[in-house]
DNA sequence: GTCTATAGCATGATAGAC
DNA sequence: GTCTATCATGCTATAGAC
């Protein structure tokens, strides 16, 4: 509403993004969307063709703004890093650090952390290739850096590992809503996640028996 | 299919949530359920009146049957163990891989799981209750434990350091299937869980720089 | 307590004027 | 490119026979 008007295949695209993030795509009808987008359903069907070409469109769109690839990127900047248990420790900061950073700024509308956790929930043929050229990557990485700091650990231990990071991101984009019920409204600021960030941090360098960086002691 | 035929509420209640926990809400019609219990559409609404009293009854089932509260319990049943270094390592050892066992063990259906989480996601007034009565009872309790550890904690030091344990059960109810996409079908078992827990104890009592127990060594 | 039949409505999609 | 008007379908829910 309060936005320029964009074109309307682009208005329609954020539209609908926030209401499926919300409600799911069956939770969601085209003359909602039309409603909130300030156009009329037809718009809808000569732009995209379906209700459905246009979710797959707001996922795409989120997917493509979520690089989420952090432990490839800071090991791909400075692969010396990986040969030292300081160094080792360093890529984890920083990896955590910069995953709370990207995923929580404020610039990040919610309905894209939230349309990609429902793709998580009920995978579809788009989400398979995230999972594939997005994810897997940073998997492979962070399991280089594991087996660096512990050879002979199995994977199991590794994916545990590499979860603490993961499932935490995901319960903050899922369950903001009720969290704020528990701790208070307002309670999830930038604030909050730096926080967060430095416990996670700590947890994942303590738990692979690396040197805790200075500003991350107590 | 299988199942003995119990009396039809309880198959419908099955049925449904089952239902609901992969499609939601407004994902499954009343059509939809009534075929897969075997009855007529008719039925649902001579049991329950209605298809959204329905999927209360079932919500409110899995809530019921999930216990949840797993460091007020543990706290509970010896107390004593607040007071040292070991003891304190050992509450959250306990509680971590008695909360995995309770949450993944076999005979519990995968939607009830599901469906809470569902819940998470898009509050209801049925789940503020389950927040109030469940939730916030352990987190008090997680809240004194790390208390006397670490006296002067501040609260989002407190929620970072019990979430990683609440995300990880979080990300293993809602992410089977795109995990298993990824690691590969029926990676997660019992014997995966089991594996998680120990890390995810490993990392909790390092965090607070407690004593690790013998078994969870290396 | 379960069925058939159907009312009453909202939905996704299309046709055609402008 | 956007509108109005409309279609066919599927939905929840109800009425009434058995």
């Amino acid at each position: 509403m309060a936005e320029a008007k964009k074109n309307t295949k682009e208005h329609l695209i954020d539209s609908a993004g926030e209401l499926f993030a919300q409600d799911g795509f069956e939770g969601v009808s085209t003359r909602m969307i039309a409603e909130k987008a300030g156009v009329k359903v037809s718009a809808i069907h000569y732009h995209f063709g379906s209700k459905e070409k246009l979710y797959t469109e707001s996922l795409t769109r989120a997917v493509e703004y979520d690089s989420c690839a952090d432990f490839a990127m800071v090991i791909a900047e400075n692969p010396a890093l990986l040969e030292t248990p300081v160094g080792r420790a360093e890529i984890i900061r920083t990896t955590v650090f910069r995953t709370f950073y990207d995923n929580f700024r404020e610039d990040t509308p919610d309905w894209m952390r939230q349309i990609i956790v429902q793709g998580i929930m009920k995978p579809s043929s788009v989400f398979s290739d995230f999972l594939e050229t997005v994810l897997k990557p940073d998997v492979d990485a962070a399991r280089r850096l594991y087996l660096a700091a512990r050879p002979g650990a199995d994977e199991v231990q590794i994916a545990a590992w590499l979860d603490i990071l993961h499932s935490q991101i995901l319960l903050y984009s899922v369950a903001k809503e009720a969290l704020e019920v528990l701790r208070g409204e307002g309670s999830m600021d930038t604030e909050f996640y730096r926080g967060v960030a430095r416990v996670v941090a700590r947890a994942m360098i303590l738990e692979l028996e690396l040197p805790l960086p200075v500003d991350l002691e107590q």
